[in-house]
RNA sequence: GCGCCCGUAGCUCAGUUGGAUAGAGUACUUGGCUACGAACCAAGGGGUCGUGGGUUCAAAUCCUGCCGGGCGCGCCA
């Protein structure tokens, strides 16, 4: 079992005797901020003490007196205003580092009670440019949650969703043909709502010197969106983030799914024309407007594909689904929820998920960084991986919450390359690999190593720290929230590298050696769980 | 104007289903390599948690007024 929910059930089994009238009281196991305090601590006492008309401290101690003896606790005393600390037995800590060890790889993944097929769509870029820093900010976050979900026993599908037909495309093509024709953006002839970087200029190129017709709009739309497309996968690439599907927003209007979607809207009787349009009256399902959904010309508003998209999604058999965006796009979650909810499909009213992340500002120099030269507007995936390398973008744009500011200091993220903290944490991997390969044994034979020997302060903070693993892929993943784990990385290195220096691990005495080798193992072994859900290597090497 | 998000050390950020003296990194000061990797460690100074009220045994965390910043508010996508 595990070891919060048997604590738990030590406790109520104490509050039983001590105070029966209270029995029913939920009994939360923390672990405390200061380790000083112990492994963990219950505050039941203070949590009932007003209701039971009693005095918090006095309670703690009548509830301490009445714990059952148990093999797991070494110590258990009443502090604080009523808090009740517990001390774990060492064996309990030798059983979480074994446990490492059995487990390899599958450590700190779960199997879920009920299983389900979830979706994570992120990224989305239209292909119109080069993925910039919000988009890297999508990726990094978008593939560690699915990561997250996946170590949660899930079945994770990433996907990724384009418009490849809409107005944006076709000023796409209008911005490389004035690039074929020779126009600049500076010129007053170049299209009001064109595309600016340097990257139309190359299409333009490639383009002509494939052969291509100046006059053909059609023929540079497609070539255009090729090449970005094509662009895009390398971004991508570079970045080591996989897609499962990537889906077209064309496919839905040549399916007949948004025709379909309008029919089915139309059928709900929430929709009625004003002023020559068709509107839904998406207010009244927590909308602050209603939303038109066939203009005056006839056309279509991008909300019914949007609408349409999501309903495959459900139709997919996707029962949970993540969108992760920018928070630019926050207009439209409740609209899309409220379209869903007109169709009557049985969809609940939170479907989908939305990951809103606040925007990136990129600073160097002192300054801010708005213009990226072959962008055309914000700086780039790549401009961010030349600057300073894969590993620490993804962990740098994974270690932030969602829904912080995020200021990424170039200047500051290249002089410190060498202390950032990605390599900090790398580099525990590669020191207990050096350690490792000093000395020369399999690694695989360290998982039945008596651990007994393992006792000092340092050594049971490691212990405790690898325990905790589990808990934290369990809470990120429930909160969405891949941060926890980058800041968990961070302080189990920290503890792994003051061990380090304060130990010697290759020691004479064969039992001691095995036993601190083991340790190591188990530390290297969880680093690496931990960056592999961040999609950051864990080299032996560095 | 309305809605959503943010405001914690000089800087970058954790901590928010309410818990114990508010934590890291970085920067700064000082010390540690003739033992397994110094991309490391040890120690130190640094805070009215934007601000005023409220709820509570207990508030960075919950409620509320205000201040500051971002984003969104189209028959654009």
């Amino acid at each position: 079992m595990d070891i919060k929910a048997h604590l738990a059930a030590l406790f109520r089994a104490a509050l039983i005797k001590a105070a029966p009238e209270a029995a029913d009281a939920e009994v939360l196991i923390e672990r405390p901020r200061d380790a000083t305090h112990g492994d963990f601590a219950c505050n039941v006492a203070l949590q009932l003490a007003k209701r039971l008309k009693r005095n918090p401290r006095q309670l703690a101690e009548q509830i301490a007196a009445a714990m059952p003896a148990d093999a797991q606790v070494a110590m258990l005393e009443v502090a604080g205003a009523g808090f009740i600390n517990i001390r774990l037995a060492r064996a309990a800590l030798h059983a979480a580092a074994s446990r490492v060890l059995a487990e390899g790889a599958a450590y700190g993944h779960a199997k879920a009670a009920q299983p389900q097929k979830v979706m994570v769509e992120f990224v989305s870029a239209n292909p119109t440019g080069p993925l910039h820093v919000g988009h890297g900010r999508q990726a990094a976050l978008g593939d560690a949650i699915a990561a997250l979900l996946e170590a949660q026993g899930h079945a994770v599908t990433r996907e990724f969703y384009y418009n490849d037909a809409g107005a944006q495309i076709h000023n796409l093509a209008l911005s490389v043909q004035a690039r074929a024709k020779g126009k600049t953006p500076e010129d007053a002839a170049w299209p009001a709502d064109g595309y600016r970087g340097e990257y139309i200029e190359e299409i333009a190129r490639d383009y002509k010197a494939a052969g291509g017709a100046v006059e053909d709009l059609e023929a540079i739309r497609k070539f255009a969106v090729a090449a970005l497309r094509r662009e895009q996968d390398e971004d991508l690439k570079a970045f080591g983030v996989k897609f499962d599907v990537y889906y077209l927003e064309s496919s839905l209007y040549t399916d007949g799914k948004v025709e379909a979607a309008v029919k089915a809207l139309v059928a709900s009787g929430k929709t009625y024309e004003k002023d020559g349009a068709l509107w839904l009256r998406t207010t009244d399902y927590g909308d602050d407007k209603d939303r038109v959904v066939r203009k005056s010309d006839g056309s279509y508003t991008y909300f019914v594909p949007d609408v349409a998209y999501h309903v495959t999604k459900w139709q997919r058999g996707f029962r949970k689904v993540i969108n992760v965006q920018g928070t630019d796009h926050h207009g439209t979650t409740a609209r899309v929820r409220a379209g869903l909810q007109a169709l009557n499909l049985g969809i609940p009213q939170g479907y989908p998920d939305y990951v809103l992340h606040n925007l990136v500002k990129v600073m160097r120099g002192g300054e801010e960084v708005k213009i990226s030269k072959r962008a055309g507007s914000y700086v780039t995936v790549r401009d961010l991986i030349e600057w300073v390398g894969r590993d620490a973008v993804r962990f740098f744009l994974a270690s932030r919450r969602a829904d912080s500011d995020f200021v990424f200091d170039v200047d500051l993220a290249r002089e410190q390359s060498e202390e950032n903290p990605v390599y900090y944490v790398q580099y525990a991997h590669a020191r207990v690999s050096s350690v490792l390969r000093q000395w020369g044994g399999e690694a695989s034979s360290l998982g039945d190593a008596p651990l007994e020997s393992l006792g000092g302060e340092r050594e049971a903070a490691l212990m405790q720290r690898l325990g905790e693993f589990p808990e934290v892929v369990a809470s990120a993943a429930r909160e969405l929230a891949p941060h926890a784990v980058a800041f968990y990385l961070r302080s189990l290195a920290g503890e792994f590298h003051s061990y380090y220096n304060a130990e010697r691990i290759l020691v004479e005495d064969e039992a001691t050696r095995r036993a601190r080798l083991a340790l190591c193992a188990a530390v290297r072994q969880v680093l690496a769980n931990g960056l592999a859900l961040l999609g950051v290597s864990a080299p032996e090497r560095m």
